[in-house]
DNA sequence: TTCCCGTCTGAATTATTGTTCACTTCTTGA
DNA sequence: TCAAGAAGTGAACAATAATTCAGACGGGAA
């Protein structure tokens, strides 16, 4: 006599890990890393707290996997915006958009991601996450590079500045001052931007067009 | 009868206060945030774990109060660079070669003091560190732009990105890959000062020689 | 139906640290 | 020298959450 899973067992339990992921997903949007404690989030998923266990070995576990997902997530929305654009600098100006968007629709949920104190220890994919959004940034600003709009340069460590500009502006505890009123939050999208662009040798007026042409399409999603 | 405290005994107690600062700042210079907990910061200051008591009502004030001196010593050594610079536009350039400087001089420490995770709250002071640095670097932009180097723009806005990009390149998770030999290192400085000042608008060209001068002086820090 | 083996439960346990406090030691002023 | 009050001590306490586990539960094979 074999205990054998059912097809609907394993569609139960499937669904159970992602009720817990999802729910530990809505904690950090809500509250920040700090509302991601096993209790709560067993709660919202409608378990309990040693069930958790069951399908994560670890509250870091649980967390390190919550982060690949939201970057995962981010990652596709960059590469669509930046494929979707005409040409190599407008697709680094897509893919920089993009990220200035979705940090500011989620910010609680961005820095929790990113740098928001967390009791265990996640630095193993807090890295890998940035290293993967580092590295799509890296790409498309190597093909300006070569497509002659940039001038040469170590483009690993420029996305990675790039990066960490549009993060401490958009979403940093300075953040809110900047952006204390809707109007200023599209603005600030756009002059981050800039300056980004600029940082990396795009030229002034250049930058500005590409800028607009960027911000016109990723407008749709701030709302969401 | 009525105690008075006699000279000695103040100074005394003066030394005791500044022991535990310190103390707490070298174990954070070694271990970041996590390692300044009550107990090892009592026993590095050759004190009881309850002494500290006596000086810091609690864990978070001590914390706070060693932000806000790091910071005050940053903040010091970028008005005295700056100040010593011949233009607007040296200035802001010796400014921001100053932090990229003592950021790395003393990584693990402006890590704990920009984001490392902690479990009590210095929010406050982590805010009001960003704040003092931000300002001060956006009176220089400011300036700048008042001399008719740079257009017009957000200056704290962009000095806030900027600090982020010199943060995240040079002290973030990401930077040991950037500069895992002392050679990358001082080429990091240059390269994220070059990507600051274009970032804000300085021309390419210009840009070249404000960072070749800045760097100079600063040289003699990085051994620091 | 019945037995069995995974799954789920949630109260109890554990571990970590900040904080307190009864007591000791030192300093002051008479 | 001595009484009174300040400073220092460190073991005990408290609070917070992650983690465990003995027993309840429920779906699958016979």
């Amino acid at each position: 006599m074999v205990y054998r899973r059912t097809h609907q067992v394993v569609k139960r339990l499937a669904a159970r890990r992602s009720a817990i992921l999802t729910a530990a997903r809505n904690a950090a949007a809500e509250g920040g890393m700090a509302a991601v404690q096993i209790a709560p989030v067993a709660i919202r998923a409608n378990v309990a707290a040693g069930t958790v266990y069951r399908y994560f070995p670890s509250k870091a576990d649980l967390i390190s996997e919550l982060i690949a997902d939201v970057s995962r997530d981010e990652l596709t929305a960059i590469r669509r915006a930046a494929d979707a654009a005409p040409g190599p600098s407008s697709a680094l100006a897509a893919a920089v958009t993009t990220v200035a968007v979705h940090a500011l629709s989620q910010r609680k949920l961005t820095w929790g991601i990113l740098a928001e104190p967390v009791d265990v220890d996640v630095t193993a994919s807090r890295l890998a996450s940035r290293r993967a959004v580092v590295g799509e940034v890296a790409g498309r600003i190597d093909a300006a590079v070569r497509a002659g709009h940039l001038p040469a340069q170590d483009t690993s460590l420029a996305a990675t500045a790039l990066l960490g500009a549009l993060n401490e502006a958009l979403v940093g505890p300075l953040a809110a001052e900047n952006m204390d009123d809707p109007g200023k939050l599209r603005d600030a999208v756009q002059t981050v931007t800039l300056l980004a662009l600029r940082a990396v040798g795009v030229m002034d007026a250049r930058a500005r067009g590409l800028v607009v042409q960027a911000v016109l399409p990723a407008k749709t999603l701030v709302g969401a």
